[in-house]
RNA sequence: GCCCCCAUCGUCUAGUCUGGUCUAGGACACGGGCCUUUCAAGCCCGCGGCAGGGGUUCGAAUCCCCUUGGGGGUACCA
């Protein structure tokens, strides 16, 4: 049998980067067997269902290159108010693949495992479970429904509104497999009989998702651990229903640095804020692919192309344990793609950044090409995101303000003797033909000699009263994509500066 | 509280299943150096870990038990 997994988020807000990491390893796991992946839209929770955040999934998953096979089609996503459903809309045979279209198949299934025996209805109200579970928590009780509704001797009937749960066994133990965790042995006595439909006629998650993964034919169900301690509850149903279990692999969680759970105040969590905050998808693809997996066997590879990853990703070796979150080492890969990129396409990717500081006009004027492609090569090295070639290059766009005389005047020189030094280099720069790094460079460096200054003195001076900044790309290269004109305006200046405290 | 999962440098990890080749390897970060007009990049060097305690064994990071620590669950959330 083919593989088939599924990607199934509940569309209550912007996507968790831990859950996309879960949706990497969906990906490549199918990618690399040559199977299906399904997205389906888990919509159940009517109290945190956002409709936008449904687009925003599935936008994430594209950036970040993830396809799927199976999903929503535009019908459905029109339902939802989803704009544009068409870009979005795949279907497949298996559908509805959204879960609040396919109520009355969980219906049908609660109401078949009450006919087996195995569930039942219960209308005790929402004030009697908060006092029951009170008072075994202060009892020091295992936290469950009393099972108040299981053995009425009336049974609470279908016309009023109700519930219906799981009829747990009470004795003995069920076990699940999971192909990365190995046994799992969990003790009836402590299950919970579970609601499975709600008063709203919406099924629980442990409801909807057996259905629906048995009857999508979802062979590998790939998972955060979160879902560990619920899983025989859902194995029960399987049972109960006589139907195929799916391989469970459990993957760990994603942890911020302080070993809590993920959280914006670690930094980004969503997709939306990675991309905004100027990280590659491919890069992200690949730290992400690394997080909780690695290629072993003393390979110390860690870039790895998407097709590497669909190639040599190793489902059942993916670690047990959690793993932090590195921002850090983010950064770092992401700077290695950012290198590898030609420039042209660096061009292009930075050319939104630019344009939402205002420093580029949207569209790129045609004129402004040659400045952007005299950049790019400057900072390449220098960027570990995109957004940083903001502030690396504002300077080159627009005015800056005349620099503070301290940074003007170098170590071992007067004022005077540095507005001499800058008047010198002003006069070099007005003349030189083409105002370009190579012709520039070696004339600016022969002036050490004349005037008595170090290359540092000179050089570091000149960058202070041109850019405003301690620290910038390689000076020649930078003079030039400011410009002669505003390179001569800014040591003018500068030097006026210098005049008026010495 | 109860249940479950997990445990190698600060972080991601290799090694654990199939004990010896591990005085534990790599990467990020950090410190130092080289290069150098600044910042990067690159190269070199360094710092730094098997949570603790019991077993089993000739021998344990590797197998077993306990403790500790971390995480998760404990909903008519997913």
């Amino acid at each position: 049998m083919g593989v088939r997994v599924r990607f199934a988020p509940s569309p209550t807000g912007e996507p968790h980067i831990g859950n996309i990491r879960t949706v990497v390893f969906n990906w490549l796991f199918a990618r690399q067997r040559f199977g299906q992946v399904i997205l389906r839209i888990e919509d159940t929770d009517r109290e945190r269902y956002q409709p936008a955040s449904i687009p925003v999934i599935m936008d994430g998953m594209r950036w970040l290159g993830m396809d799927w096979d199976e999903g929503p089609s535009r019908d459905a996503l029109e339902r939802l108010g989803v704009d544009h459903a068409d870009a979005y809309a795949v279907g497949g045979s298996y559908g509805p693949y959204i879960q609040s279209a396919r109520l009355a198949t969980y219906r049908r299934v609660a109401e078949e495992l009450i006919e087996r025996g195995w569930a039942y209805r219960c209308n005790c109200s929402r004030e009697r479970l908060e006092r029951v579970r009170d008072r075994q928590r202060a009892a020091g009780e295992h936290v469950m429904y009393d099972r108040h509704c299981r053995n009425l001797a009336v049974p609470v009937s279908p016309d009023e509104p109700h519930v219906i749960r799981l009829r747990v066994p009470l004795e003995g133990e069920t076990v699940v497999r999971d192909e990365i965790r190995g046994k799992l042995v969990f003790d009836n006595q402590l299950l919970d009989d579970q609601v499975l439909l709600k008063t709203d006629g919406f099924p629980t998650y442990h409801l909807a998702v057996v259905v629906d993964d048995h009857l999508m034919e979802i062979s590998h169900v790939i998972r955060g651990d979160d879902w560990i301690s619920s899983t025989p509850k859902r194995v029960l149903i399987y049972a109960a229903m006589g139907w195929d279990m799916p391989t469970y692999c459990h993957v760990p969680l994603v942890n911020g640095p302080d070993g809590q759970k993920l959280s914006k105040r670690h930094g980004a969590t969503s997709i939306t804020e990675f991309r905004e905050q100027g990280y590659l998808p491919e890069a992200l693809f690949n730290f992400l692919a690394l997080l909780g997996w690695s290629p072993g066997e003393g390979e110390e590879q860690e870039v790895f192309s998407r097709e590497e990853l669909v190639d040599r990703f190793d489902l059942f070796r993916v670690s047990t344990s959690p793993a932090t979150f590195s921002y850090d080492k983010l950064r770092w890969m992401n700077g290695v793609y950012i290198r590898s990129l030609s420039e042209e396409e660096l061009v292009e990717r930075l050319l939104p950044f630019w344009q939402r500081a205002d420093l580029v006009p949207d569209p790129c004027p045609e004129t402004m090409k040659p400045k952007l492609w005299r950049i790019v090569p400057l900072i390449q090295e220098r960027l570990k995101t995109l957004d940083e070639a903001v502030e690396w290059t504002a300077f080159m766009f627009v005015e800056i303000e005349v620099p503070p005389t301290d940074r003007l005047v170098p170590k071992g020189m007067t004022a005077e003797e540095s507005a001499q030094m800058l008047e010198a280099a002003r006069d070099l720069l007005a003349t030189i033909e083409p105002f370009e790094p190579d012709a520039i460079e070696q004339p600016l460096r022969e002036l050490t000699d004349p005037l008595g200054v170090s290359t540092g003195q000179l050089l570091g001076t000149l960058r202070w009263a041109t850019t405003n900044q301690k620290a910038t790309p390689p000076l020649f290269g930078t003079l030039a994509a400011i410009g002669r004109e505003r390179v001569v305006g800014r040591i003018d200046r500068a030097v006026a500066r210098l005049q008026e405290v010495s």
